[in-house]
DNA sequence: TGAAATGTTGGGGCG
DNA sequence: ACGCCCCAACATTTC
């Protein structure tokens, strides 16, 4: 009788186009799927709380489809070394399958694996998929890793035709009998007492069947990418990221399902797919540049004066800093556990620019309140928005959230939707309210400083201070 | 995937 | 009819 392996499952919440699945399928080797929460303490980077929330449904659904087919979805908590070791020689397997990750905590792991299961004749296999290409993989021609997006994107679509293509749902084989597992309802990852998830509920299915049908729409969906995309009233962005963060669909099916719609857009699909080339791209820089979520890739910001302002950085949080578009974009995530990319940018660029706060302050409120938190995608857009990444955005790049709002949410649409304070408040002053006549204020329900805030800061200020930051210790 | 400052142009009002 | 000014509209430069 054959062996069975262990599928050890982490950013890979799915049984479809899964090369692991795939490979024990082919093998025709017994699987057993395990998740570890592994909850040692001098881990940095554990789950904030809304990805806890997807993660909960992802394992839930999982199990539930696992279930359907005879098995479980095994969980253990503990170092995932030591757990995964103890399992593989508990149930004699002859392999432990992983999809490699670009989380530098999660690559020590895997390596720290391989050693323990090697001394006892264990094989340990990691596989690519997490992203299109295995970071390392594509390089520049001097052999080193790409620093700006456009070559690395561009050389990434010369090699489309060497990528991994998707496979479907393999036939699996549950070992039997099932190990030992955690009860899903002990790991406490939903919150009680405030069970604050109701909005997250409401907009959210996480899982697999899920991701797939809003991929399987897609291609109605990405005829207007292009053009609206941008408009946070319309929902016109894909909506796939906390599904491809959890794995619960592979980058590939979002790849080729887009693929798929080529002949309907062009354009469109071409806008699509590039945003998946910043995912790409992100998940490389991580993979080469593990400290890129502690520290600035250009290391000459380093010295930049960044301030501490705790009661601005509390105003920014809880979506009352007195500009329209920054404080929906900061509610609709508080609620919703997601932001639209375009208010993401001018929320950020507000906090690092206009308020001098240092960006790991606002990546480490996305990280705690975004269900699609993600190490690589967080870092690098943070980063991105401060100036100093890779590729970065230059530093005097700085969004006005009147104009952006103004710009891509002309009839305060979105504005209302979040902050419905302002409901009543005509087009032309939704964006500033502050310098709404008294009389207009009123009739609209409205007193500053009351029940809306005031601007935080002057914006012509807060840009001028910028930029003197900036030019002074640029010059050093 | 910016915004503000500055420069240029051209139509219309008007003496 | 002409020159002058104003200023919107657009383009370019600068931060």
């Amino acid at each position: 009788m054959k062996k069975p392996v262990i599928v050890w499952m982490r950013q890979d919440l799915r049984l479809s186009d899964h090369p692991a699945f795939e490979l024990a399928a082919t093998l025709s080797k017994k699987v057993v799927p395990c998740y570890v929460l592994d909850s040692r303490s001098e881990k940095k980077w554990a789950p904030g709380s809304a990805s806890r929330w997807w993660l909960h449904h992802s394992l839930m659904e999982l199990d539930q489809r696992l279930s359907e087919i005879g098995g479980r979805l095994i969980l253990k908590s503990g170092d995932s070394v030591k757990i995964l070791s103890a399992l593989a020689r508990q149930i004699n397997a002859s392999a432990v399958y992983w999809l490699n990750a670009v989380e530098p905590d999660a690559r020590k792991d895997e390596l720290r694996l391989r050693i323990a299961l090697e001394k006892h004749g264990i094989e340990g296999q990691g596989f690519g998929g997490y992203l299109l290409f295995e970071p390392g993989t594509i390089k520049n021609l001097g052999g080193s890793p790409f620093r700006v997006f456009t070559p690395f994107w561009k050389k990434c679509l010369q090699n489309m035709g060497q990528r991994r293509l998707a496979s479907g749902t393999a036939t699996l084989e549950i070992h039997h009998p099932l190990p030992d597992s955690d009860l899903l309802a002990n790991w406490g990852l939903l919150p009680i007492k405030p069970d604050w998830s109701k909005g997250l509920r409401k907009s959210w299915q996480p899982g697999e069947q899920y991701g797939q049908a809003l991929l399987a729409n897609l291609m109605n969906r990405i005829t207007h990418y292009d053009t609206e995309r941008n408009f946070p009233d319309k929902n016109a962005t894909s909506h796939l990221s906390p599904y491809l963060h959890f794995g619960n669909i592979s980058i590939t099916q979002a790849f080729e399902a887009s693929g798929l719609a080529e002949q309907h857009s062009n354009k469109s699909t071409l806008s699509f797919q590039r945003e998946l080339g910043w995912r790409e791209f992100s998940g490389h820089l991580l993979f080469h540049f593990t400290e890129l979520p502690e520290k600035p890739f250009r290391t000459n910001f380093t010295a930049f004066p960044w301030r501490e302002d705790p009661v601005a950085l509390r105003a920014w949080q809880t979506g009352k800093t007195g500009f329209p578009l920054i404080d929906a974009g900061m509610r609709q995530l508080w609620h919703t556990g997601w932001m639209h990319n375009r208010v993401r940018m001018v929320a950020a660029s507000f906090l690092v620019k206009h308020l001098l706060i240092p960006w790991q302050q606002g990546q480490a409120w996305f990280w705690d309140t975004l269900v699609d938190a993600d190490l690589a995608n967080n870092a690098a857009g943070w980063q991105w928005i401060a100036g100093c990444g890779a590729d970065a955005a230059p530093y005097f790049r700085i969004f006005n959230p009147v104009l952006q709002g103004q710009k891509f949410d002309p009839h305060g649409t979105y504005v209302k939707r979040w902050v419905p304070e302002l409901t009543k408040l005509p087009d032309c002053y939704l964006h500033t309210p502050w310098i709404a006549p008294t009389e207009v204020l009123q009739r609209a329900g409205i007193t500053l400083g009351s029940n809306y805030p005031t601007p935080l800061i002057d914006l012509a200020e807060g840009r001028k201070r910028a930029l003197t930051a900036f030019n002074q210790f640029n010059q050093r």
